[in-house]
DNA sequence: GGGCTTAGTTGGGGCGTTAAACTAAGTCCG
DNA sequence: CGGACTTAGTTTAACGCCCCAACTAAGCCC
């Protein structure tokens, strides 16, 4: 996602053409007078840089609006024409999300199926196939294609080092993918980094430039926008939260240590503490979501239980935040997964908990939200990846006068 | 530091003679046909942008290396003739350091003094005569000044929020300071993000994009260097690592709470542990760095008691830098302060805390480093941060022909 | 000493932005 | 109702920067 370097005139045109692009996804429909005016560049300019973006298919001539003077004739992002398409790969499911430069929904849907156990092979496949139902669900230009995966990804290499409940290992999935797409882009990153981005580019944090996500499942996951883009540390393995050691006597954990984080606010825990023996709510053969609504709807029913397990849950929550955001001093703390399903009793206590422990005066400004992308954030983050590389670099999409756009870099 | 954006042609210049700058600072003296090779300009370009920049006195031509066909005239970064001034302001002492784009040094000093029994007044003219001593030191022409603080700064005001050490609270450091230096640029910034600064500049871990740097003092500091640039929040307000919640049953802390990290790491703790009762080394009246060379002395003659706690304070060192390589993912792991002063000790233990609790496969590839810069980090981090507004920027630098060179964008 | 190789310069040309004048299309107000 | 005013957007010429290609420069190799 990153801007390729400016040198020559064709890299200013590509930036001037991102720096449009850019200004219209976070400020909304401009003039072409408005656009040169916030950019510094001449009307002129942006009338040739509009003319441009008309003719890749990025933007449109929207509404009139009147003004004092002559009306202006509103430049917007054009919906459907070009896309991103984001894919999911987790233990019981895959994913399909296709959105547009305007940010516009194409396609999602959601597929039970057992990754873990098909195979690796038959999981690829299921993903190409996928990822085909979105090629067709679109008649626009696709500028890539995202996977996301629970595990450690090399992003550089499109390889998944290590996604231990999928039982993948030193798995070249965007070359495997790439390959039943006629080599089409694609990109392959952590399931919690693509979730910060969704968070980032369209939740409830939208446009925050420095945000933590943080998404309650088996485990914790986390993942951080920093100065508007995302952390990947020296190895792409930043976020791992799950194992902050937060009691020296706590419950063992899975990693060889006790009291970890996620052994405290961990999906086995909420399912410990929420349920008593023989409760369905424990009974691993149900459904998991119909068993999360389950405890929802004893939460606001008001049992005694439940509560007090949400409440300390969320005490805990807010105990291992509070260190995440004294190091990180994000503007917010964004809740997915069961976290967010259960955000109304969990966020209180864990507010108080990071208005107590966080140094910086008012909490260094951070609010803690939960997000409204539910178990989609993944694969909409994907989606979002895919068509940052447009936003970066608007000249990948070909222009409509058939010009095959002779692109000097290479794809991937 | 962050570069100004690319937009006419004047931005196409500024960046191509920011990026041969930078790659004479990466990867040393060039040939300008291997600056243009490396870079990907063509020859004609890269002699032209040499030119510019010779003119603006930050590069000259050195030695001749023969080669195969014509011998090639090396570029390098001019010594002596472009500086940026460091400064300090701690509880008792101030500090100056002059730096020159070649990375040389042209003045440094330290002075005793209690800056936080003057008051803001009396510390700012001090720190303005440093300055001026450190201008006077050079002929060449200064990029700007920086001053380390040690407490919450808010960097694009030049405001210190607070610095409780020093007394100081909302005071408007870079302005009173550039009224009493004739409006030179003044940047303020924390003194740990500084020496973070100064370590991926110059020492130990130069280069490496993504750095943690911890330093111990009274309490426990700590600077993130990602992808390349200092990790600063939303606020400003990151690496307040001192306060991780590390033993619930721990010591009480200034904070309010128990068994922080810096009960355990911090100076108190050393000193603590490492001497009995009566023992000069915990004597307060006496100099801290005599105290520390004192315990130095005494583990290097292999003295137990010193062993046990510093082999016990490592240990805990690494506690606390594992919770933050599993969230950071760094490439390495910087000590400064007395952690580097008694490193030989502290990291054998410290190592192998990492090495068992980091998660990611070989520990994220993190390494754990001794800073060699010692208690001059954070004023040489000040140094280079002045000099990074020329290096992102060149045509800041006067060019020789007198020409004052009406740069467009204001100063500061 | 001639050929080869690589360094660096020179001149012409293309491309993208700028500046300024101009046209376009409304509102405001007497 | 119509002219002044205001703002949007286009056109044209000019300029700056980089690229390309040809050329000169200066050493090594045989």
């Amino acid at each position: 996602m990153t801007a390729p370097p400016v040198s020559d005139q064709l890299g200013l045109r590509r930036a001037n053409l991102a720096l449009l692009l850019g200004t219209l996804r976070a400020h909304g429909p401009h003039s072409r007078a408005g656009l040169a005016r916030r950019t510094g560049l001449t009307k002129a300019t942006a009338s040739s840089l509009v003319a441009e973006l008309t003719g890749r298919g990025l933007v449109r001539l929207g509404e009139v609006a009147p003004g004092h003077g002559r009306p202006a004739q509103l430049v917007e992002l054009r919906p459907g024409a070009v896309c991103g398409i984001g894919l999911e790969a987790n233990v019981d499911y895959a994913a399909l999300a296709v959105l547009d430069v305007a940010g516009g929904t194409i396609a999602q849907r959601r597929v039970a199926v057992d990754l873990a156990g098909a195979g690796y092979d038959r999981a690829v496949d299921l993903l190409a196939a996928l990822a085909k139902e979105g090629l067709a669900a679109t008649d626009g230009w696709v500028a890539g294609i995202t996977v996301a995966v629970p595990g450690l990804v090399d992003v550089d290499h499109g390889v998944v080092r290590l996604a231990p409940n999928l039982g993948w290992r030193e798995a070249r999935l965007a070359e495997d993918l790439a390959g039943r797409l006629a080599g089409r882009p694609v990109l392959v990153d952590n399931d919690a980094n693509l979730s910060a981005l969704a968070e980032h580019a369209a939740g409830v944090a939208a446009g925050t430039p420095d945000l933590l996500y943080l998404t309650g499942e088996v485990g914790v996951g986390g993942g951080v926008i920093a100065g508007g883009a995302l952390l990947r540390g020296a190895t792409g393995f930043t976020g791992e939260v799950g194992h902050l050691p937060l009691d020296p006597v706590g419950l063992p954990c899975g990693c060889g240590r006790r009291g970890c984080w996620e052994t405290q606010v961990g999906l086995a825990a909420l399912l410990r503490e929420v349920a008593p023996p023989g409760d369905p709510v424990a009974d691993p053969a149900t459904d998991l979501e119909t068993r999360l609504l389950l405890v929802r709807d004893r939460a606001a029913a008001g049992d005694a239980r439940t509560l007090a397990a949400l409440d300390r849950i969320g005490t805990d929550l807010g105990v291992g935040a509070s260190i995440l955001v004294n190091v990180l001093n994000p503007a917010a703390v964004v809740l997915g997964g069961y976290f967010a399903l259960l955000g109304e009793w969990l966020a209180p206590p864990a507010r108080a908990e990071l208005a107590a422990r966080v140094l910086a005066p008012d909490c260094g400004g951070c609010r803690l939200l939960l997000s409204d992308l539910g178990f989609t954030a993944a694969v909409l983050g994907g989606a979002h990846a895919a068509l940052d590389r447009v936003f970066a670099d608007p000249t990948l999409a070909p222009t409509d006068d058939s010009d095959p756009d002779p692109d000097p870099r290479s794809p991937q």
